[in-house]
DNA sequence: TTTGCTGCAAAGGCTTTGCAGGCCT
DNA sequence: AGGCCTGCAAAGCCTTTGCAGCAAA
């Protein structure tokens, strides 16, 4: 049951995200089928390495270069978010469906949500004028302090 | 008086980052003091390039490996940190006096110090096992706005 | 059919590393 | 005097770009 609702859940990802391109002129090839699925499915984030393998397994004749392409691409769209993690690059959906942050677990580098934001408390100087915030919790998820903890 | 109280502290804090390099027995060679009094002189974040023009004007001979080699020494020792601005890694001394947050300025990159914390006020699952957190807050300062208002 | 997209290859940045000589301690 | 640090040079990533052929619309 939660298995099905998660393939749910990403199929309508992997739509949004095709759905995205073609609004914006872009051509839907199988190149950037096979990169909205693995993003609409990873839980974590994703080096541009990662991607380039993940991508080669179901399309072998992919390139570096088309995975930076259309990483950037989705990203300036604001469909993919990047971020450095432990001085690399990486990517991952953008949560599109509301305003939230996040937990990152500095092992398996999964994401926890939760809803509190800041910027509802914080009290600041007027005269700076604020365009956007960030605000993460790092540590260890559940699963990876439970290994951690038995060795 | 505020000049003089500058002064002041750029000094201290660049006795400090000789005191911290001198107790993990590195040697205090020019390129450092001059590494030092950049980074205690500094309002906003440097990149390695910044770096490089600015040591080389006090200290012509300086190479780029070096002003690498020791930005990543003093950011291992914790005196400076690292931060990815703009896609670009950039460095600033670490404030050490106590626990507070930033307004960054997106357009001169300049810092501006908040006391609240939001840590305090978050509740969290109790399985997620907190290491470290960042909050920041991005946007015009004052000057930059300013003059953004007057085209 | 018409562009845009891809793969190939090569170039471009940024950062790191090996080495011999010089400087701090 | 001894060993760390530097500058030079070159190599090593990671990422971007030019180009001809192919594929989506």
């Amino acid at each position: 049951m939660a298995k099905h609702k998660h393939e749910h859940d990403s199929h309508e990802t992997i739509q949004e995200m095709l759905r995205a391109m073609s609004n914006h002129g872009w051509r839907i090839t199988d190149q950037r089928k096979s990169l909205a699925t693995l993003f609409a499915e990873a839980e974590g984030y994703l080096s541009p390495k990662d991607v380039y393998e993940s991508m080669r397994q179901k399309y072998p004749g992919v390139s570096f270069d088309t995975v930076y392409r259309n990483l950037r691409l989705l990203s300036e769209m604001g469909v993919l978010e990047q971020f450095h993690l432990n001085d690399s690059l990486k990517f991952r959906a953008r949560c599109q469906s509301h305003h939230h942050h996040h937990m990152i677990c500095i092992q398996c580098e999964k994401t926890v949500t939760f809803e509190f934001c800041p910027m509802k408390q914080v009290d600041l100087p007027s005269d700076f004028q604020i365009v956007n915030h960030r605000f993460e919790i790092f540590g260890y998820c559940s699963e990876c302090s439970a290994q951690a903890s038995t060795p």
